[in-house]
DNA sequence: GTGGTCTAGACCACT
DNA sequence: GTGGTCTAGACCACA
């Protein structure tokens, strides 16, 4: 499904965040489709089951799956949602700091803004 | 100098090690100015002076000053600089998740674009 | 005859329990009134029968149901009944934690109050 | 600080949540006040630590308290909040199968009214 | 000393 | 078989 790093300094279940809301994101995994289980994954990534379950917990909390005991774990719609204010300041807060990131790198402002459109265009879904 | 925040779940040295890169990116704090010292820092701060060791010690890691001993600390030039394409990339990262993220709050990409513009209008010192 | 959440945190044998009560208590369903047979019902939810079975079996201990044998399973009567001072002690502690967060969520006791009020009034048969 | 049921349906973790939202409610923990160590608490109520840590973290994220790593779990201020909408419509739905199990129970409109009061008159910090 | 993460392994409720 | 809880015990980063 996706691998994952032992060498980063995220943590793993972070890693596991991450990795399942880009599939979900991306729409590989679409509404309703049912992710792996909790034991599948962690034997798939040779990592213990809390390890995945509290991923999948946090995933829920945010809304990007949904529970139902017995039956497993799938992916949340995203219809009628409005946009979260609290969490788009807190997302914006992070972008801030990468962007301020690029500039200390010696990147000139138009190789910065030229990444980012490279990585908008990763996204070639979103419209 | 600047404020923490310690209901922020960011670790301390972390927010000092932010700020200080704010202050040097922004020019505040110009080439080869002196930093404070640990332990004025530390009191203005109110807190441990390992803290802020611990900070100058990251910022010394990544570049952004130098330290000569029983002088102290002082901000590293930006002349001649490599760009540090591992540490590129890392940031990369970051902001492709933070993009990732634009989307699933529902913003449409002309939004996204629209947001991320106004962070790069705020480094009007950019070049 | 009702509708399960299957996004929801609660079980689906605590839903179909938690429906049948309201529609009993409010009348809906009429002492000695038959109820649907398992197999009617799981047919309806498009649940497993296990569910709709456990979830009788919980009307049942819980005064709300009779069984009989081969015949199907009944509203029970409320007449004669001794409040179960047991139940009723569990029941004050969920409202109470209830009220809590009402008081943490910010709202006066002026408010709170008002609240409550409207949760009577919509049980206008209730004398 | 308090006492677990063992024989409670409800887990442990979500016995320490509760109870520690009482005592923050009630005021008995202050604003900032510092909360036991996950150690501590976990020692005194002789559970595992990581099951404590679980009831901290769920605390954090309703908003009860703040945590900084390396000091430890201190509770949150509630100023400049505005009410949850969305937070208080799940508490209502509680409320009103409370309400309704009263009526179940076999209380009249009145019985249950008063009940409810002796919750309010418990809280008589609550203005 | 403080919280945070992870493993191994067990047991339970629900479907 | 599915998620959820819990224990015991280890290791790490931060202050």
């Amino acid at each position: 499904m996706f691998q994952l790093d032992v060498k980063s300094r995220k943590s793993i279940y972070e890693q596991v965040v991450d990795n399942l809301k880009e599939l979900i994101v991306s729409g590989v995994l679409k509404e309703d489709e049912k992710l792996p289980s909790v034991r599948d994954l962690s034997g798939q990534l040779t990592v213990n089951p809390n390890t995945v379950q509290k991923a999948y917990r946090e995933l829920e909390r945010q809304g990007y799956v949904y529970t139902t005991s017995g039956l497993g774990t799938f992916v949340a719609g995203r219809a009628e949602q409005q946009i979260d204010t609290a969490m788009l300041a807190k997302v914006l807060a992070e972008l801030r700091a990468g962007i301020r990131e690029l500039q200390y790198l010696g990147l000139s402002r138009e190789q910065a803004m030229a990444q980012i459109k490279t990585l908008f265009d990763e996204r070639s879904d979103w419209k």
